[in-house]
RNA sequence: AUGCCCGUAGCUCAACUGGAUAGAGCGCUGGUUUCCGGAGCCAGUAAUUCCGGUUCAACUCCGGACGGGCAUACCA
């Protein structure tokens, strides 16, 4: 709560002024906590936007406007002064750190929810693997960015779903089925050929090998079910190790496959509607979607000439699905190599009568993978890619999530094996774990005597003003994560914390002073270690006590 | 060829979506008075690919060049 309620006390103070100035207009200025080198606890650009607008110097504004803040706002604000080209520099009173620090303590990880959210209901797809194959390197990724997206969303008070689209129908499945089916045929002596398009991944030859083990015959086995079946349960088994849970498993068959009283799917009766609406057309006996007039570059199949839908059509279908569930605000997260994909489903959401906002994609950029120096390809029919669950067993569920969440979606990530390993003993996670395991050393040393009074005052060093101030950001950083759709800024937040921490833990000794400083400061570390904590479960990553 | 994303320190990435002297980690150099965990701390080193434009203010927006990734199916 650094400045998410402060900007609402100064917008009043700020529109009535601008008001005064004869602007009738609201002025967006910001509040932003400034960078390290300046030494401000809050910085408004407001008097620039003002003094621009009037055509007036831009200090004399300011002027004006710290006489007023000073006074409104003299709670919260202990002084402000000009600074630069016209900034206002702020000040916290120190009742107003205490005040916040004391809500940590009493509001522990519900810190930081936002009472007056109002619960829009939303929904995270994420992962939505193929079930032919184990999870891959970069499905780790969208998962990462997935899951903690959703916790934080969650935590913030919105009403989260978190799903799992299954493409369990279609040829994919078909082919799936007939390698196993192949590879168990030739496991059993027949010498047939394997198929051209088929799926080579060991994984296959695995699956065939349990079916022997299990003595079934050929006859008895429904090789596409059984295959679908157990991959699935590696996936979840891959997730389940990567801290990754769904809400919801939907699966394609549900609007492909099954059939209402008249006998229609829901994705034919999406395409009837399409087409009564003039949305789509024939062409070539396909049926088109008129996506070009929605800002698609060309128009869409959604039914082949030969009768069978494109993948196009269920996801239209799907959509709509998500759309009659009572989501109001659907995000996706896609690897970057589907984004051609976006103005296609935008085009048809937008058919189907929902706003242009209503769906958000978030594209990740791939992953690229490096063994050595030497590009490794990660296609999942080649047969020649990194299962995730490999780098899970190498460097550790919590690294690697940490690892991929400490970059914004859009920035490509390269990752190294050999690095990764490398890692281990050095990454940035540990450096942020340390912290807490290092609070919880201090508070089994210390011996909790309630006749000492507890008197924040007598934390008024730099070191404690510094981490204080860290701890009550927290609030801000979940809501541009929010605002920005993306988990990488808590993960930058928590090594900064972590930074702050380890200098206080230099200077500030908490054991052995005075009693009631001491008390003072374990106070201190309850909030960081809390803090801690429930920044690391946001990022699905654990804290442990010790280490 | 066209479209989308990216280009920041030797390496991997930040920079609160237009704010002040561009921050971390790793690496490298030097230091750290027997004490709460040295997985730490302190000091030093080093960067916005290039050229224009927009404005009080540009890593951020616009135009162009160069470089990397991805995508351009009646594939899933």
């Amino acid at each position: 709560m650094l400045k998410v309620n402060i900007e609402q006390q100064l917008k009043v103070i700020i529109n009535e002024f601008s008001v005064s100035k004869g602007l009738n207009e609201d002025i967006l200025f910001t509040v932003e906590i400034p960078p390290k080198n300046i030494n401000a606890d809050l910085a408004l650009n407001a008097a620039m936007i003002i003094a621009k607008k009037i055509k007036t110097n831009p200090r004399i504004i300011a002027k004006e406007l710290i006489d007023i803040i000073t006074i409104k706002l003299a709670l919260v604000i202990k002084t402000a002064e000009i600074a630069g080209a016209g900034f206002i520099n702020l000040y916290f009173t120190d009742t107003f750190l205490q005040k916040e620090l004391e809500r940590i303590l009493e509001e522990k990880d519900h810190y930081a929810k936002q009472e007056n959210f109002n619960k829009e209901k939303i929904m995270v797809e994420f992962v939505s693997a193929n079930p032919t194959g184990p999870l891959h390197i970069g499905h780790g990724r969208g998962a990462a960015i997935g899951d903690s997206l959703a916790r934080i969303l969650k935590h913030l008070g919105y009403n989260v779903v978190k799903e799992y689209y299954l493409n369990d129908v279609g040829n994919q499945m078909n082919i799936l089925g007939q390698s196993t089916e192949t590879r168990y045929k030739q496991l059993k002596g027949e010498n047939i050929p394997f198929l051209e398009n088929g799926y080579q991944g060991d994984y296959i030859k695995d699956i065939a090998k349990d079916l022997i083990n299990e003595g079934k015959n050929a006859e008895e086995i429904n090789f596409k079910e059984e295959s679908h079946k157990r991959i699935l349960e590696t996936i979840k088994k891959d997730l389940n190790l990567f801290a990754v849970s769904f809400d919801s498993w939907f699966s394609e068959s549900k609007i492909a496959e099954e059939k209402d009283v008249n006998g229609k799917t829901e994705v034919d009766k999406v395409c009837d509607y399409l087409q009564s609406k003039n949305y789509a057309y024939q062409k070539d006996d396909a049926l088109w979607l008129s996506s070009t007039n929605y800002g698609d570059d060309k128009d869409r199949v959604l039914k082949r000439s030969d009768g069978r839908y494109t993948y196009l059509a269920s996801d239209v279908a799907y959509h709509k699905n998500k759309y009659e569930r009572g989501f109001t605000k659907v995000i996706n997260l896609w690897g970057a190599d589907h984004h051609g994909y976006v103005a296609r489903i935008n085009a048809a959401i937008q058919m189907l009568g929902q706003k242009k906002g209503a769906l958000k994609v978030i594209l990740y950029q791939l992953v690229s993978l490096v063994r050595n120096g030497e590009p490794v390809a990660m296609s999942t029919r080649s047969g020649e890619f990194i299962p995730l669950q490999e780098v899970l067993a190498e460097v550790g569920s919590d690294a690697c999530r940490f690892f991929f969440l400490l970059r914004a979606p859009d920035s490509q990530l390269e990752f190294d094996l050999e690095l990764a390993k490398k890692q281990s003993s050095e990454n940035p996670v540990f450096y942020v774990q340390y912290v807490n395991a290092r609070c919880h050393s201090i508070f089994k040393d210390y011996k909790e005597d309630n006749n000492i009074p507890l008197d924040f005052n007598l934390l008024n060093s730099k070191e404690e003003r510094d981490l204080i101030k860290k701890l009550i950001s927290f609030e801000d950083v979940l809501l541009i994560c929010d605002k920005t759709m993306s988990p990488h800024h808590l993960t930058t937040y928590l090594t900064e914390t972590a930074d702050i921490y380890h200098r206080f833990y230099e200077k500030c000794r908490v054991l052995g002073n005075e009693d009631k400083l001491t008390k003072a400061r374990i106070e201190l570390l309850k909030a960081v270690s809390i803090i801690i904590t429930k920044g690391l479960d946001l990022l699905g990553v654990s804290s442990p006590e010790k280490m």
